[in-house]
DNA sequence: TTTTTTCTGTTGCAATTGCAACAATTTTAC
DNA sequence: GTAAAATTGTTGCAATTGCAACAGAAAAAA
């Protein structure tokens, strides 16, 4: 029944199970564009989504939105990767989703017991970590650019990259495109326009191709 | 001789000496704007810095810099967050530095063995990223901002609450801290003195006050 | 199916920003 | 202590950007 998720890597299923439930687990389900409450006063839980994909997302003062981070089936979250006293940082649910929680400090107690899977369920858990923190840094680069321009071509070559081909389609409305590179929506439109005129990229129907 | 930095707490000087020499720990010294090189070609090796500060730095292809991270005693970095293909990310001392680094993979393997001590290194390392982790959010919370005014006010904000202070010495030159902001530094000149004008903020020698 | 909502595409205009360039000052290096 | 390098402070100007405001298209809801 359970997958073997990258935060699962390495786990024999029986170990899991009993791993699952020392760490005093609990399943929930969320439907889509319902916030995941995953923290319930208490801090150090992680949040894994067992299916389904959501959003970390910030909402601030004067409404503007932001796309933090995208997560699907096997990602993970916590409030102990989210300041305690900064804006509005919620995790969203995209699609129907089923989250499975865990206790941090559990996690670290049991590998202190001699239980052999709790130091490989710890060893997934912070190269998920890493990951993020290697994806940050890689948002930082993009919203340091200092142009719409160069946003644009930067966002399209490292989505480029990842599928290793020229042509991709846009998983982002414009609208949201636009909440990621942080600039204004109409002002990217125009951009994009001009990349099109110069002949750097097409975009058919929001699938983009870069011409060089 | 070893102090209790963040990534050794709640560990015995004992215990923890014999777990650095079990993980094959080596320590190097690095003087001023030398860079730190802490991936010899093998990864997963993480450096902890016992003392001195140090930045991660990002170098574009178009030679502007960005500081991404400050890092100061007791502070740890590894390639492990750093991306492999992404531009030149590196670490450079800002004062002299001793450096401790440990074989990460050795570190699990530890946990596994009864090993005691090792879990709470692990622990702390993981309280550690994850700290990153919230503050690659605040600097992806700042640079989503939209005008160079909005940048200087969340900066000269999130400083004086850290303080607890209206008042706090620009721990940046303001050529770092344009970098820092990620926006021209003439035209931040131009909005600090609007700043001024509007009695927002007074700056005296670098000394910020914050007026509301 | 129809209605409502969201998204796309566009434009004029004003405000903001980056760029270039320079002098004055401060800091660092020799 | 002097020379060299880096930082600060300033400005005009051109380019970029955000804002406001639409109309049409597409998607979602009723």
């Amino acid at each position: 029944m359970l997958e073997k998720y990258r935060i699962y890597e390495n786990i024999e299923e029986k170990d899991l199970k009993k791993l699952l439930t020392t760490l005093q687990s609990s399943t929930h389900f969320y439907k889509t564009d319902q916030t995941i409450i995953y923290s319930l006063g208490n801090r150090d839980i992680i949040g894994i989504i067992e299916q389904g994909t959501a959003n970390l997302m910030r909402f601030d003062f004067d409404g503007k939105r932001t796309i933090i981070e995208e997560m699907s089936t096997g990602d993970i979250f916590s409030d102990m990767f989210i300041s305690t006293n900064s804006s509005e940082l919620s995790v969203i649910a995209t699609t129907d989703c089923k989250v499975t929680f865990i206790e941090y400090n559990e996690l670290i107690r049991e590998c202190q017991t001699n239980n052999k899977t709790a130091p490989i369920l710890l060893d997934n858990l912070i190269k998920l970590i890493s990951e993020k923190l290697v994806k940050r840094n890689q948002r930082i680069e993009l919203l340091t650019k200092r142009s719409i321009r160069a946003k644009l071509l930067h966002y399209f070559e490292t989505e480029s990259k990842k599928l290793n081909s020229k042509s991709f389609n846009l998983k982002y409305s414009y609208t949201d495109l636009a909440d990621y590179l942080s600039v204004d929506r109409s002002a990217m439109m125009r951009e994009i326009k001009n990349l099109k005129d110069d002949k750097l990229i097409t975009d058919v129907n929001k699938k983009i191709t870069i011409l060089y």
